[in-house]
DNA sequence: CTCCCTGCCGAACGGTCGTTAGCATTAAGT
DNA sequence: ACTTAATGCTAACGACCGTTCGGCAGGGAG
């Protein structure tokens, strides 16, 4: 709160005029970053074929992260010291995008788009993994499209074969 | 330290005649951290294909988290609250771990077992991705074994096609 | 011009936490 | 038996931090 307070040019206290408590405002920011995860996700067309979906869904991804690496780092790491119904709450929103992710594999291989073995809990959380870890190095202002075509690439063809023709 | 105590059965000042410091503490497990996942790697053996060598390497990796899960935490998130040379040093060790398995995929690219356009960087940062992501799920006693296997085959193979023929 | 509300300040409170210092106890070494 | 060292206890210190509270300034409404 001291840092906070001093980047906002006000003393300690005067922050709590603006907000209840510090919870509150981590509380807040975890909202935000609940929102805009969904938000990116809603945002990319669902008409598309479900593997492009999947390379969409990791673009509007790492876009966030990269658009908004603090709340980014909120909704990955901070999260844990929400106390009480706000960190169930947490916990709920964050299963119900894990949730949604793992839907596009799911349909992707029932749709037959992906091979009809697929391990939809292990893709999703391969996927969810590499989009994860990625505040740790990602950059405000990197090429996280590029970025996203690349994790694609990787997952759907592998590192053994060659790409197969769309 | 007063948790630490508590958990050892003795008054939190009685700690200061066994160790120097809390971030002496902080620095010597992370030490034991990047001790453990060398000697695993190490431990695989070295005259298999690549591709083998990778899925060995993950095998190796998820083993550490899941039966060192606390110095595997320390090592992927708590090493931040280091302070001075001791902050750089883990960073040169995690950035030596990180370049020993990034050559894993290099060598199968170069040797001929994955595929030429490989980008080894990429391929790499997803497969560490998915380890380093591990400390938030895996459980004490999972089938690390086969869940490094399952890892490896979305990764070699892809989850488009069918596996190609070993 | 006055009243009141809002926003902020300044100071302090209360709790937590890492650390230190001094003392008591015990076991080993010579 | 005397020293030495190790081990743990008690108590307290000092710093940090989230939070509270009384009060002051200033600007808009009446």
């Amino acid at each position: 709160m001291g840092d906070l307070a001093e980047a906002m040019g006000l003393q300690k206290g005067s922050l709590y005029s603006l907000t209840e408590s510090k919870q509150e405002l981590l509380y807040e920011t975890m909202r935000e970053g609940a929102l805009a995860f969904h938000a990116a996700l809603d945002a990319i067309r669902d008409d598309a074929p479900p593997a492009e979906m999947i390379r969409l869904a990791l673009r509007a991804h790492l876009r966030v992260v990269a658009e908004q690496l603090d709340v980014a780092t909120i909704f990955v790491r901070e999260w844990r010291y929400l106390e009480g119904p706000r960190r169930e709450e947490f916990v709920a929103e964050r299963r119900r995008y894990e949730e949604r992710l793992r839907a596009l594999f799911r349909d992707g291989r029932e749709l037959g788009e992906l091979r009809t073995d697929l391990d939809d809990g292990a893709a999703a959380l391969l996927a969810l993994s590499a989009v994860n870890w990625a505040y740790t190095w990602l950059r405000p202002g990197a090429d996280t499209d590029g970025l996203a075509d690349r994790f694609y690439a990787l997952l759907i063809d592998g590192m053994r074969g060659y790409s197969t023709p769309a």
